[in-house]
DNA sequence: TTGAAAGCGATACCAA
DNA sequence: TTGGTATCGCTTTCAA
């Protein structure tokens, strides 16, 4: 029972040659009216669902694309990203009967050899490149390999076709926020260079400085961790000019500058603004409440899926542009304290 | 260039059949082991990478496994367990160039229709069922489909294959740790009762008070997120009767219902003590850090895939115990109050 | 031990 | 408008 019905299938059932069933499935014209009307019904008196992999190898396709996570495991599953930008790949995927190859891989190099493969073996159509870094050996590989790809949040010049959202327009938000609630000197917790992204973020917060007029306050590096953040509000909070108001690069390390703050002595916001940047769902239920720059991970996804498939099928495409991000006021930002 | 070789590239290049060359390459007797030397370097010079989709299509494999998320995206985002549990799968399947597909939908309906879609179109060999439900419907789903499936901690007489592991020895390590601090109420605030495994807490949790003789405490129903949490707090703190401890049966949902017991004006742990389960990064962070029951979903995504290759291979398979979860003990829970 | 050939399940071209 | 057939890349008999 349960024996797999074919296309063979079909076309007995229907009367039919199997090329015959083939277009008529696939809305091809050439076939009449009535003949398709018996070849419907055939299949799906049949039950019939066209087997993706004789699909695919006729087609020379795989219908399916590829993400490689390329983070280690505990970054994966803190961040709030990978969920919601999964989710908005498969909205759009999935009526189009994709499937996502999901990978994971400790780090770029493993990553690397993730991708190569799912090339080689002729697995996905195409491949999303996230989490992009300075000088993405990624780029070079999808050339080599032929293979369509989308980059996130890539730098202006990327030579491949991208989905971008503008993050100023939120840290402008931020600024405004605090300038208005009397900062003028205002930190950065920034990720690691060698992120696209975070070299974005790092230079909106300067630019939303400079716009003002305002000196740029200390920076410090972080690593999008927790722990980053931690080490992060030691060494900035030893410092003779404190700021008054601190940006982190992403919320979780916004979350871990906040406790060690907090364990310092200093009240948050009370004695010290701190913002974060994502939007995790995390930074609601924190006391204080976490204010913070939200992104559209799930609308990234959905743009960066749709860009992709068109350019499997040879499709033109232009670049897609999220809708910025949004400040997001809540409890760890509030008025300058006194200057003392 | 860069023009994909294929079987018969290698062929070719070595001077044999391409019969020979499928045999050669994967290990089967009847090659000479001149011809076989030949094959491999030829194969390496040209370096072939056997199409999946030929494989699959000829081999009736689709050298993939699925796993369906059915929960809202939201859950998915804050859920750690998704991370490491397919991190876990990867590090085996990537072995057996494997891959996973994975897919979402916000309720089990529409799981149901993914799963039954990734089986019609032949996209995967096995599957993954985890957060099990009361009569789940995918049991019968698989059984029709004739396709290998494996349960993530299902009930006792779960009719397929299945990876467990035994919360209990946490649990009971927290009420050691409870009854040690003065604790004899202990509350609950359960998952929803469709899930098993939210069955299997609340029950470990009876188990444990059974065993010292307690009475259990007041029990209140959550829903596993932050907000549940806060609702399970506000109801089962206004009780006349207070525990003095409460277990939760997920982190996320502890974390809710501490925020809300300090907006209301406890202490924890001097007020009240509070613990969670599942053991997630985060818990580590929050003040007072969370005194948990860590599972271990990494190793239960290696071993469900493990268990699902070789059913997939046809191979005699046995279920997979992991190693019980442990208690976590952090500063969310203390000594119970002095009688009032 | 080797090679030829028949599938696997579709698509697509070309005659009829 | 139809049907026959080559083809995709591989595995697997089955002869030689």
């Amino acid at each position: 029972m349960a024996e797999r019905v074919t296309i063979k299938d079909v076309a007995a059932r229907a009367g039919v040659a199997i090329s015959s069933v083939s277009s008529a499935l696939n809305g091809q014209p050439g076939v009449s009216e009535e003949t398709r009307r018996r070849i419907n019904q055939a299949a799906e008196e049949l039950g019939f669902v066209p087997s993706v992999r004789g699909r695919g190898l006729a087609g020379n396709r795989a219908f399916a694309v590829g993400l490689v996570v390329h983070r280690d495991r505990a970054v994966l599953e803190l961040d709030p990203f990978f969920g919601a930008f999964i989710a908005g790949i498969e909205s759009l995927i999935d009526d189009r009967d994709f499937a996502l190859v999901l990978q994971t891989s400790p780090d770029l190099a493993g990553a690397l050899e993730r991708y190569r493969r799912l090339a080689a073996d002729r697995r996905v159509d195409g491949l999303f490149l996230n989490e992009l870094e300075v000088d993405d050996p990624r780029v070079e590989l999808v050339r080599q390999l032929h293979l369509p790809a989308v980059g996130i949040n890539p730098e202006p010049d990327f030579p491949l076709a991208s989905v971008r959202q503008d993050h100023r327009p939120g840290i402008e938000a931020l600024f405004d926020h605090l300038q208005s609630n009397g900062h003028r000197s205002i930190g950065f917790v920034s990720g690691p260079p060698r992120f696209i992204h975070s070299r974005q973020r790092e230079q909106a917060w300067r630019e939303a400085l400079a716009q003002r007029g305002l000196e740029p306050g200390p920076i410090v590096q972080g690593d999008f961790t927790y722990e980053g953040g931690i080490a992060a509000a030691v060494s900035m909070l030893a410092l003779r000019t404190r700021p008054t108001a601190v940006l982190c690069a992403n919320d979780l390390s916004a979350m871990g500058f906040i406790g060690q703050a907090q364990h310092l002595g200093f009240r948050i916001p009370e004695d010290l603004s701190v913002a974060g940047f994502d939007g995790i769902q995390m930074g609601a239920y924190l006391r204080p409440a976490l204010t913070t720059v939200m992104t559209r991970p799930r609308e990234i996804g959905y743009e960066a899926a749709r860009i992709l498939l068109d350019l499997v099928d040879g499709k033109p495409v232009t670049d897609a542009q999220i809708a910025p991000a949004e400040l997001v006021v809540r409890s760890s930002t509030g008025p300058a304290p006194a200057a003392g």
